[in-house]
DNA sequence: TACATTTACATAACTAGTTATATAATTAAT
DNA sequence: ATTAATTATATAACTAGTTATGTAAATGTA
């Protein structure tokens, strides 16, 4: 299958799945050769009602990894073939008592012997391999039950595309942007104030000339997020992190977190001992990334913003 | 999944199935994490198109290993979906030209973002694993294109049934088991003559009594094939092996080759040179066997029996 | 004790594939 | 130039699973 080779490890699933069509369609050629009138699909249930004689059916399911449905029609059609029987039971009437017949006890010894033969044919095949397909299996599933391939591959496409973003610092063309991505989440969540007019319409006056910087993060030459660090002169801080806005067409990609640690890295260089900044803890995320970049919760400043509920800090080291 | 370790290596097929199914979900969770509205089942149809403008359904079943059919339908989902479309085109009217719609190029350009995130993803599973699943894979297509599941369970099945077969000396108690096995298959492809009644109505007169020797293969302790070694007196020949005969309830446990095997020992034991048979072209299976056994070909010697059509030797080194 | 919740199972409708078979277009053979 | 065989695709019916939902029995709780 040339395909394979040319999508690449994308193609895991359809490999998987022609792997799975290959062994099962001979997984019923093997019941013939030992003459027992069995479908593949049976197994599964059949064998752990072999063993644990007392085992609901959604306890089966739970056992062989299938659905309750399933297992439910699967002994419907154990029944019908006479390999099993529902038996009379006074306890709890929603479950059914299920026994092997006498013809599902024979069939159960024949299996014995097929078991075998199964193992130990496919024990060569392990041999005479070099990778290891049932180990491979084992230690793929609780890989993914650790991390998810979902996971995995989202991690994989924030760092690929956080490599794409450029932190760049503010120049007059940018003015616009810095105020429209501002505007976007603060009318989405609260409501503009005058202090947001104030910055967002004069950033050179309000931020830049009294010694403050802004950030602008570009993806493919597009402003899509910016954030700003502002000087408080009458504080016991040294700077305030702020208008900090990335837009929703670029979440994902790490953004907030490159402009938060670009800013922090600036007020190093600035000399600057103490961080602050304010926010509203119905921002999950971003009271997230703040936590991620190191600032920690303060309590009772004054502030001039109504929607402020949060104050935080981050000293620098 | 305890039933994966219970079972043992027999429940390969449902785990690989049960990873399948967990990928495969993933799968389509990942196509909306990058925004495309893509249905995972279309990917290998649309990619191959992608890859390659000219080209037709069968030939993508093929490419993709899917039945002609599943190509067919997903085609037409991707034709409905607006990702694809078919062009007039003069040449063979059965054949449905198919390229991608601008639609369709916008997808398959953000889809290389996509497969290189999951190649780096599946990437760094790999290097996180002893057991590489995607080389295991590889690797198991290889090795059951080269001898299929289905054959190695069934040679393993010949090989353990043929230990529970035991070779022994006829004994008087067998006299009835050598005539009906040998009249069952005889009287099934041909007819009884005379020279089969007086062999097996007194094996001692005509066999054992002259020098020869006859065994049994028991099989649970039951008769279930039978084999001749009849001594020649005048002929260039020092034993003729015949009346080998296997019951059909015990085919397949290697029967005939062990009493065969033994037949020959037995020959040599004795300090036969040369062994002689008689056959039927018709018993394919037979004569397989006794070429396996390495008889050769002989030609124009006399033989009392009809239904002699091959003669065969053997010359004991 | 009555009512709400949970449990065990069944049923219906869907999904992603399959095989078997039909049909139209093309190619090969007489 | 027919006719037969082959090729390319479509369609129908099936398979082995799924999710969503319904129902009766059992359990928990005010």
């Amino acid at each position: 299958m040339e395909f394979f080779n040319k999508v690449g490890k994308a193609a895991l699933g359809s490999r998987l799945r022609l792997m799975t069509a290959a062994i099962t369609d001979d997984a019923s050629k093997i019941y013939e050769l030992y003459g027992v009138e069995f479908v593949p699909k049976w197994f599964p249930v059949f064998y752990t009602l072999a063993e644990e004689r007392e085992i609901t059916i959604t306890e089966i399911a739970l056992e062989i990894g299938h659905s309750q449905p399933s297992v439910s029609k699967i002994m419907r059609e154990l029944i019908a073939a006479g390999l099993v029987e529902e038996i009379e039971k006074a306890d709890d009437k929603r479950k059914n008592n299920i026994i092997l017949t006498p013809k599902g006890v024979a069939i159960s010894q024949v299996f014995k012997h097929q078991l075998q033969d199964i193992d130990v044919a496919i024990e060569e095949m392990i041999l005479q391999s070099k990778h290891n397909l049932w180990a491979a299996l084992e230690e793929w599933e609780f890989l993914l039950s650790q991390k998810s391939l979902l996971k995995r591959v989202s991690e994989q496409k924030k760092k690929r595309e956080s490599k794409d973003v450029e932190i760049t610092a503010y120049k007059p063309q940018y003015k616009q942007a810095f105020k429209e991505l501002n505007v976007e989440w603060i009318s989405k969540y609260f409501e503009m104030e005058e202090a947001d007019y104030k910055a967002l319409d004069n950033p050179e006056d309000y931020i830049l000339n009294k010694g403050g910087k802004i950030l602008v993060a570009l993806y493919d030459n597009e402003p899509v997020g910016v954030c700003a660090l502002i000087k408080m002169n009458d504080s016991e801080y040294d700077f305030e992190m702020a208008k900090m806005a990335v837009s929703p067409k670029a979440q994902g990609k790490n953004i907030g977190y490159l402009l938060g640690k670009e800013i922090l890295k600036t007020a190093k260089e600035m000399g600057a001992k103490k961080v602050y900044l304010e926010s509203n803890t119905i921002l999950k995320p971003a009271i997230n990334l703040y936590y991620k970049l190191g600032f920690e919760k303060v309590f009772g400043l004054s502030t001039p913003y109504k929607r402020c509920n949060i104050q935080m800090e981050l000293i620098i080291e």
